[in-house]
DNA sequence: TCGAAGTTCGAAGGATTGTTCGGTTTTCGC
DNA sequence: GCGAAAACCGAACAATCCTTCGAACTTCGA
């Protein structure tokens, strides 16, 4: 079942999807604010300008947002994570590379990520979660496999690799939640500070 | 407005704080797993074997079991934090104590923790949240000066050492989302890792 | 054993929520 | 400018959900 109704003319189909972007980066915003469950759809029509039947021309239910912003905040993030990964440069680099991308893109999009993370159990409750779930598996499994490369030819050392992966995880994954826009340190020396302690501070 | 009937025997109070535990604990526990706002309160009733108005004898509403929760969670780890920074011990040694026994604790009370992270914008909306969120505000301060400490004396070196505190509070934080009881590593290797990144691994 | 305090029940109420649907207005292609 | 597709409205619906309350049952202290 597609949505509601999709234009059929092409011309169309761009405007629509772009109000339907700003739906869900509406939505993106209640829910990091208010939680998935504890926001209301009439709240999402207050901020939306849209009435409660123009909102559902645009999306199927209220778990289709939930879905929506995952995709929007992983599918770019996996695709960068792969080019890097393609460069053939030496484990660290990528690394480094990956961390900052990585970095940047959760504090880009801050609410996307506060969703993410906070809503894990809404998330997991809806019916195609699944989909979600292998592409956030895909982004660890990267990382993982980057981090056993480095450690195979030396260039990195670790006490337990896949302890040193959750604690990136959860660095990462926690940053939206003090993050600011503008604030005193950028995405990049976020990201630097972030890989020094991974890979043991002997920059 | 205290507890709705809480007892004035005193013999029957120790009863009555067993049982509110239980209740507590089965919230946590239902929380954790399905969230606070998608937990309805018949789910309660079904894992406490109280009924509906059996189960309002031990809380005040469904607000009252967050924040009991998170206090349960927070004031024995809060003490604890005070007692190893009372003891005069070097800084880095009073680190390593400290984050051992919270990262004890919050593998101890993984649901607790989880509600705790997961359902920060649920607790922010409660009225009496505000005692929350000076005890996280007062252990973050704890753990902040015991850094600067270190810091000052020269046994802790950070390229930015707020930057290292987030870290920190990342990883433990994000600890209860994987760790499984009786799992490959013991609360005390997590956090001998934990220390070993945000000190530099110049152990 | 008696009376009171404590505990538990479960149906009912009041409020909110996500979603639908018929109709109206706007926009686009020709 | 005409007709159809698209966009949008908003009242109404069905389903939950949290909480209350009066009554019944159990336990304790004397």
């Amino acid at each position: 079942m597609p949505l509601p109704s999709p234009p059929t003319r092409p011309a169309l189909r761009a405007r629509y999807e772009a109000r339907r972007s700003e739906v869900v980066a509406a939505a993106a915003e209640l829910f990091a604010e208010r939680g998935y469950d504890g926001t209301s759809m009439s709240e999402l029509t207050a901020t939306t300008g849209l009435a409660a039947g123009g909102l559902y021309h645009y999306i199927e239910g209220k778990d289709d947002l939930l879905i929506a912003i995952c995709e929007e905040l992983l599918e770019p993030l996996l695709e960068r994570a792969r080019e890097i990964t393609a460069t053939g440069a030496p484990p660290v680099e990528q690394l480094r590379e990956l961390v900052a991308a990585w970095v940047a893109h959760v504090v880009a999009h801050r609410h996307h990520m506060l969703v993410f993370t906070q809503e894990r159990q809404a998330i997991e409750r809806q019916p195609r979660w699944r989909h979600v779930r292998s592409q956030r598996k895909a982004f660890e499994k990267i990382l993982d496999d980057l981090l056993a490369r480095g450690e195979a030819d030396g260039s990195m050392t670790f006490a337990d690799r896949r302890l040193s992966l959750l604690a990136l995880l959860g660095m990462v994954n926690y940053t939206p939640q003090w993050v600011r826009p503008n604030g005193r340190l950028s995405a990049a020396e976020i990201a630097d500070g972030y890989c020094a302690m991974v890979l043991g501070s002997r920059s």
